[in-house]
DNA sequence: TTTTGAGTTGTTCGA
DNA sequence: GTCGAACAACTCAAA
């Protein structure tokens, strides 16, 4: 083909509407073929059964569907290596640029680096937006330059600025989508073409009511009310727009929700400045615990056989559905870290093969805080009481019911470990290591 | 440079 | 059952 297009590379901002680099693209002139490549690279290490591949390939199917039925135009769905395939798409269209926003993970970092040296050599320009989050990499910093390592100082300064420009400038495509490449007839990638098939695993359904964000902050810590909003995979894979719910979280006085947001803002940030705490600790005397990491025990944590009711109802939770209630993540992160001395990354490893919402910058963040190795993490002492946690978050034990019904019955197992020993023991451990470290 | 106040989400113990 | 203090010490942010 000779027309000249501009390509709309989709990633992790799989929807229409409010999508800057594809408003971008669309505002620049050029007809614009939609692009999505299943990457080769990050779909090898996954079981071909994985939950998040086939909702990323619906996701994608329903953006072709919507390209179809409202713009006469289609997505161009690629397999390969995200190099392989710009390789051939520019040798299969005469390409003018090449639109997508902004992604932040090493991975992505590394990967966007070289298709834009790929593209440098050929004269095309790579144009790149910033759409997943409200502020993003240097936006955020200290007086002096730095950037924030404690939360809260930097939840003032976001919020400071926010007020000061808050940008949720809305990329309304209706007046461009007449710019989009007018083709309906593309090759379909099937699952099977990608060597996936069906997950039997649905994603949760969002919620985003107003009444949920306004009590966000006094129902969220109860997993049997599930009161959470389940955002996590639609946020992550970019079906919603984040200015849009930052509209929504602004439209309640309930403050809980938003700050859970610039969390998740406050979590990218910190792995975009320090790249090197995805496996190794933010603090670094912390990398010195000598972990036990028994792997009998982490079978059983990962089964939810640990005899704690709390804990097995959290990781059957997550295995069934691919979800786990926030609060109930914290309590198995600190029983493996704690309780049972095995290493955080052990942790995040099973996390992200089993979360839909799975984040690096969230999980990383959130495991290290867990293992008290973090930023503004939990001090080493602090260790969760899964009973105890139990009659305040679960009183009626609804939700442990859900998950481990035995527990009320007969045949549930008895504790792996004593909570009183393993608490004695994981304090000890840390104080010891850290004391020694400091000689 | 120095100082000061503060820091997501807890638990245990003793009064 | 309820309440407040101790836990243990450090690092960060900002004045």
């Amino acid at each position: 083909m000779d027309t000249p297009i501009s390509i709309f590379w989709f990633r992790r901002d799989l929807r229409l509407d409010d999508n800057r680099g594809l408003y971008e693209a669309l505002s620049s002139g050029h007809p614009v073929v939609p692009m999505f490549v299943f990457d080769t690279s990050i779909l090898g290490v996954l079981p071909n059964n994985d939950h998040r591949v086939t909702f990323i390939y619906d996701t994608v199917q329903g953006l072709r569907d919507d390209l179809q039925n409202h713009y006469h135009s289609s997505i161009d769905l690629r397999y390969g290596t995200p190099l392989e395939v710009f390789k051939k798409i520019t040798n299969d269209y005469e390409v003018a640029a090449v639109y997508t926003n902004h992604d932040y993970e090493p991975y992505a970092k590394d990967r966007d680096q070289s298709i834009k040296n790929f593209l440098d050599v050929k004269g095309i320009p790579f144009y790149t937006f910033k759409d997943q989050v409200i502020f993003e990499k240097e936006e955020v910093i200290k007086d002096d330059g730095d950037p924030y390592v404690v939360y809260t100082p930097y939840m003032k300064k976001w919020r400071q600025l926010f007020d000061r420009e808050k940008d949720l400038y809305n990329y309304d495509i209706k007046s461009v989508g007449k710019n989009f490449y007018q083709h309906t007839r593309l090759p379909q990638l099937d699952l099977v073409d990608i060597g996936f098939e069906r997950s039997s695993i649905p994603v949760p359904a969002c919620d985003m009511a107003s009444s949920l964000i306004d009590h966000y902050g006094e129902n969220r810590d109860y997993p049997s009310l599930d009161a959470t909003s389940h955002l996590g995979p639609y946020l992550r894979f970019g079906l919603v727009s984040i200015r849009r719910m930052m509209e929504k979280a602004l439209a309640s006085s309930e403050p809980t929700f938003m700050n859970e947001l610039i969390w998740r803002e406050f979590f990218m940030q910190i792995l975009w400045h320090y790249p090197h705490t995805v496996d190794h600790a933010f603090r670094e005397a912390y990398d010195a615990i000598p972990w036990i990491n028994n792997e009998d025990q982490f079978q059983k944590w990962k089964e939810g056989r640990t005899g704690y009711p709390m804990v097995d109802a959290g990781m059957r939770q997550l295995n069934q559905t691919g979800y786990m209630h926030n609060r109930v993540r914290m309590i198995v992160a600190s029983f493996l870290c704690k309780h049972l001395l095995i290493d955080w990354r052990w942790g995040e490893r099973y996390f992200a093969e089993k979360l839909f919402d799975y984040d690096l910058a969230s999980n990383v963040g959130n495991w290290q805080w867990a293992a008290g190795s973090g930023v503004d993490a939990a001090p080493y002492f602090r260790v969760f009481n899964p009973s105890t946690q139990m009659e305040k978050f679960d009183p009626d034990g609804l939700y442990v019911k859900r998950w481990v019904p035995e527990y009320f019955g007969v045949g549930y197992v008895s504790e792996m470990v004593d909570h009183k020993e393993a608490r004695e023991r994981a304090i000890e451990t840390y104080k010891i290591t850290l004391e020694s470290y400091k000689s």
